[in-house]
RNA sequence: GCGCCCGUAGCUCAAUUGGAUAGAGCGUUUGGCUACGGACCAGAAGGCUGUGGGUUCAAAUCCUACCGGGCGCGCCA
């Protein structure tokens, strides 16, 4: 199908070149709202109407027979429609022959090579505490887009930023302090702000147990003991969705190697730094900020945007072409302030690519107040309706748009979740394959049997996978493979009810279970992409 | 006050980024297994796309003014 679209798209590039002398940008063809429109769909007649001033219609119909006579046998008919659409409808020849290719090639049909080296940071919640739910859904979301960008062939490291330094830092440790320092039975006193979750305690309870902690409090690491302790509490609920992260990025090292002075250094030696009221500023406006950015404090403290500088720094310093970063909602002001220190290095703010991930709302009638620490945890969650249902709400909707989390139905009614809809798809396909009990499942020289119009439409969709891939690429949005999986899903229950696979004839046997072979190939890419395992029953 | 996101069916959301008759799921409702799994399929009802104006062949989408909701605007992290 790509070398399909590919030639198709060739042909039309050259031939509004040829008769207008005019280079046009892609794409040249979509895909069709419906599928009664055609298989693919243009709309360069209405460009070219701008340019050349002739009616769309005309220009059309003059496209349409240089495409006749250029994709003669590979497509059936193409018909033009209202204000200049072309449509173009795929021969059933070059269907079958894309459908025999997928059968040999598996999922590496879809793959590609973009071999571009990707830093994908996400998640980099403050290490105070376990994660909650909306934490999940940057871990989700990032994770699915690492593996998105790892099947077409880049390069990537997914790295989470540990804020190991600072404010918030301190306050967890007063607040474990508070816990230790006070006597059995008494109150504990929180500081202001502070962090008065379970944990906090547990913490407390682990230290106090502590042998080292117990000989010598003065030189005890009581610091990197609570962060040893809170990061691990992190990593245990990525685990439990599937997440794992190839790089661990500490702040605090950040500091320690003086690569945040480093950084500085090199702008100053570029005139971008400059001194006012005792505090040390980036000319960030210079590259289009609002206002300039303090970078160190009058007090002598570096601020949080000066690490920020030297880490988005240091990325590109590795190597990486591309950084595709996740923040909240709440970060959009800073989004500028981070491009400019990559303008100031000389480089196409371009190469830095922020997604900004929706807030999560939790709806539940219980109140939220059944638990101590306000948030509801990540982790009951995942022990409530299991990785795979977990990982599927997260990824239902655009990154841009708010995601309500029913809590009730997630728990109750997972029946409603459409990912049983995906995996009944799955297991029908399996229980078909048990009971053929067919060795190789797919014989290439059934597929030309293939004729009816559930047959043909189920391929024509399974081609279109190509399409699906590329626009979660190009937007970075998961959510595109959970429509079109269960789009492909919907046609396959059509399919089942309409024709049976296991009939007397051996070739339309043959043909359909080549089908469903492809059937499985793809939905299971699509899965696994999402980091779900395909099930067999259910 | 300034900036960003949002307002679409009773509810939760789509609409290929300006395209074709605004579509799905849940809920309501009518049908369908002596055939590969009924967690499925076929159908019905449900809409002035928050409101008014503008831009063009074409607007839910862009511009503008209101109405209503969310978030951000530190020498915090």
């Amino acid at each position: 199908m790509n070398d399909f679209y590919q030639k198709v798209s060739d042909v039309l590039a050259k031939i509004v070149k040829d008769e207008y002398d005019i280079d046009l940008a892609l794409p040249f063809w979509e895909l069709p709202p419906k599928q009664e429109y055609g298989d693919l769909s243009s709309m360069v007649t209405l460009k070219l109407a701008a340019k050349v001033k002739k009616y769309p219609l005309d220009i059309a119909a003059k496209i349409k027979t240089l495409l006749e006579k250029r994709l003669k046998g590979e497509v059936d008919k193409i018909d033009i429609l209202k204000p200049g659409f072309i449509n173009l409808f795929i021969s059933k020849d070059t269907l079958i022959n894309s459908l025999n290719t997928l059968l040999k090639e598996k999922d590496v049909f879809f793959r590609q090579k973009l071999k571009k080296k990707v830093i994908l940071e996400f998640v980099s919640a403050n290490p105070t505490g376990p994660l909650s739910i909306p934490h999940g859904r940057q871990a989700i979301v990032g994770d699915v887009i690492g593996n998105i960008l790892e099947f077409l062939g880049n390069d990537v490291e997914r790295e989470y930023y540990l804020n190991d330094e600072g404010r918030q830092i301190d306050l967890l440790v007063e607040s474990v302090e508070a816990w230790l320092n006070t006597p059995e039975g008494s109150n504990v006193l929180i500081p202001e702000g502070g962090y008065n979750g379970g944990y906090v305690k547990d913490i407390a309870d682990e230290i106090s147990a502590n042998k080292e902690w117990v000989k010598n409090k003065e030189t005890f690491d009581l610091r990197g003991e609570i962060l040893n302790y809170t990061i691990s509490l992190i990593k245990k609920d990525l685990e439990s969705l599937g997440v794992e992260f190839s790089n661990w990025f500490s702040q605090r090292k950040l500091i320690k190697d003086k690569k945040v002075e480093a950084a500085i250094s090199y702008l100053q030696k570029k005139g971008l730094i400059y001194e006012e009221e005792g505090a040390l500023w980036f000319a960030s406006t210079k590259f289009g900020d609002d206002k300039d950015r303090v970078i160190k404090k009058k007090d002598g403290e570096l601020t949080y945007f000066a690490s920020d500088i030297a880490y988005h720094k240091d990325k590109i310093d590795r190597g990486a072409n591309q950084l595709i970063n996740l923040w909240g909602p709440d970060h959009h002001g800073y989004i500028e302030r981070v491009k400019s220190s990559i303008k100031a290095q000389g480089l196409s703010a371009d190469i830095l690519k922020i997604v900004i991930i929706q807030l999560v709302n939790i709806k539940t009638k219980e109140r939220m107040s059944r638990r101590k620490g306000t948030a509801v945890l990540l982790s009951d969650l995942v022990n409530d309706v299991g990785k795979d249902a977990a990982r599927f709400y997260y990824l239902v909707r655009k990154n841009s748009s708010h995601l309500e989390f029913d809590l009730d139905l997630a728990k109750e009614a997972s029946f409603n979740n459409p990912l049983y809809y995906i995996q009944y798809a799955c297991a029908r396909i399996e229980s078909i394959f048990t009971k053929a009990a067919v060795c190789d499942r797919y014989n290439t020289k059934y597929s030309k049997f293939l004729k009816e119009d559930e047959e043909m439409g189920l391929l024509r969709v399974l081609l279109q996978f190509s399409y699906c891939l590329d626009s979660a690429y190009h937007s970075l949005e998961p959510v595109f493979i959970i429509e079109y999986l269960k789009n492909l899903a919907a046609v396959l229950h059509k399919f089942y009810e309409k024709r049976r696979v296991l009939v007397d004839d051996e070739n339309v046997t043959g043909a359909r279970l080549n089908l469903l072979e492809s059937t499985k190939i793809v939905i299971h890419c699509g899965l696994r992409l999402l980091g779900i395992e395909p099930v067999k029953k259910m």
